[in-house]
DNA sequence: TCAAAAGTGTTAGATTTACACCCATGA
DNA sequence: TCATGGGTGTAAATCTAACACTTTTGA
């Protein structure tokens, strides 16, 4: 503490929006807060950034313990901070926001955390200025998804070209026409069909596609 | 102190990346550090957050006390946090840019602070991690001066469509078609043309534009 | 009189949008 | 056999991009 001493120091604490597709509705994760002051409160999940790890890490570390999952897909949102953004002391918060397959999500861990996936319209009021947090994420989201492929962040590894236009809608909240949409999926080569078929979604089933990010690399071209 | 005294406590400091159009160059204000570590780097102008103030209301402190000026149009780029990212002690801090019209910034005040404009694609290596602030930075006023009429905020208030079409240029880092160009600004109804003209530009004289808030609110289509 | 910047329209090509029917299958 | 979701192409409309010459005037 050579340099700074004149200067005020802060909390710093990291929340994560979660964001999963399910039942072709957007949803967030989110709990019933831990701890004082808020407990019981819904909220996002957060941690505290400590002295040895970046932000980042913070946020990384955070999502991992949640979800028993690393190398997710997760940007950063913005820092937050209002003066009493926070009802028990002055805490400066960075939330990031992070895409998650539903299924790869144990639900014991979720059962453990007290979490729920929440459709991303019908959030409840949230712990401190969470909900601002989400409308940012989201807000971020929408824009990425148009130009970078992390789409496949939120789907399983094999998906329906259904399902892939269904998550599009859930983020940008409008109905896109199938026609279109397929056309444009079919000029994008790392959007691979396979051979197998999907049967659970229909009688006569869709064919499955992969996200190929070899090929991908070798042409990033991506325009939803 | 009574909530989260377990937890580790950062300064935060803010860091205001300030942009200014002159001489058709998109330009930051960048100094010599006036502190340890680092004193006499090249560096972006910043402050410590202090308890009684929100981050954004630092980072208004900040350019207000550089500039003089206030209501600048400014903006978050996001919170660095990497733990060794200031070579003194760990430091969080928030990264803004601000968009100033050279014209009304005062030399005086530059002086004072030692303060340079530098030209975007000339920029030095700066103080830790600045230069990736600005880069990031950039890209966001990219993004924004396609869809958002904040190019007003860099320019006198009254000004011609070669000067506004110069600026575009010098921040997408391209130059761009002048038909087409002013073919799209005479679609938008709030970029006024007064009959006022401009002979220092040129022996011929160019129609000095305004930019019109107020029908803006009413139909705020804005599309470069 | 000429150099320098201002100002102005048209056309071809590319992109986007709207739109409707047949297919395969399990229940 | 029929209800359900899968799959497919074309044409009109819109948007984008390319392009060159005339005007004005101070030096």
């Amino acid at each position: 503490m050579t340099y700074y001493k004149e200067y005020s120091q802060f909390w710093v604490s990291v929340d994560v929006i979660i964001f999963g597709f399910d039942e072709s509705k957007l949803k967030v994760l989110i709990g019933r807060r831990q701890m004082d002051p808020g407990r019981g409160e819904w909220s996002l999940y957060g941690g505290f950034v400590s002295a040895n790890e970046s932000i980042d890490e913070a946020a990384e570390h955070t999502l991992e313990k949640l979800t028993g999952l690393s190398n997710l897909y997760m940007r950063q949102v913005g820092a937050f901070g209002a003066v009493d953004r926070d009802p028990g002391e002055r805490v400066i918060s960075v939330a990031y926001y992070a895409l998650i397959n539903v299924k790869d999500y144990d639900e014991k861990q979720r059962e453990k955390y007290g979490l729920e996936w929440v459709d991303i319209n019908k959030i409840p009021t949230l712990y401190s200025d969470h909900n601002l947090m989400v409308e940012q994420a989201l807000k971020k989201m929408r824009q990425k998804i148009k130009t970078e492929p992390i789409s496949f962040r939120l789907l399983p590894s094999l998906f329906t070209l259904t399902q892939l236009q269904r998550l599009y809608e859930a983020v940008i909240g409008e109905e896109v026409d199938k026609r279109n949409f397929r056309k444009r999926i079919k000029e994008m080569d790392f959007i691979e069909k396979t051979n197998l078929i999907d049967k659970k979604s229909s009688k006569r089933g869709a064919a499955l596609y992969r996200f190929n990010n070899k090929v991908y690399n070798e042409d990033p071209n991506f325009k939803l």
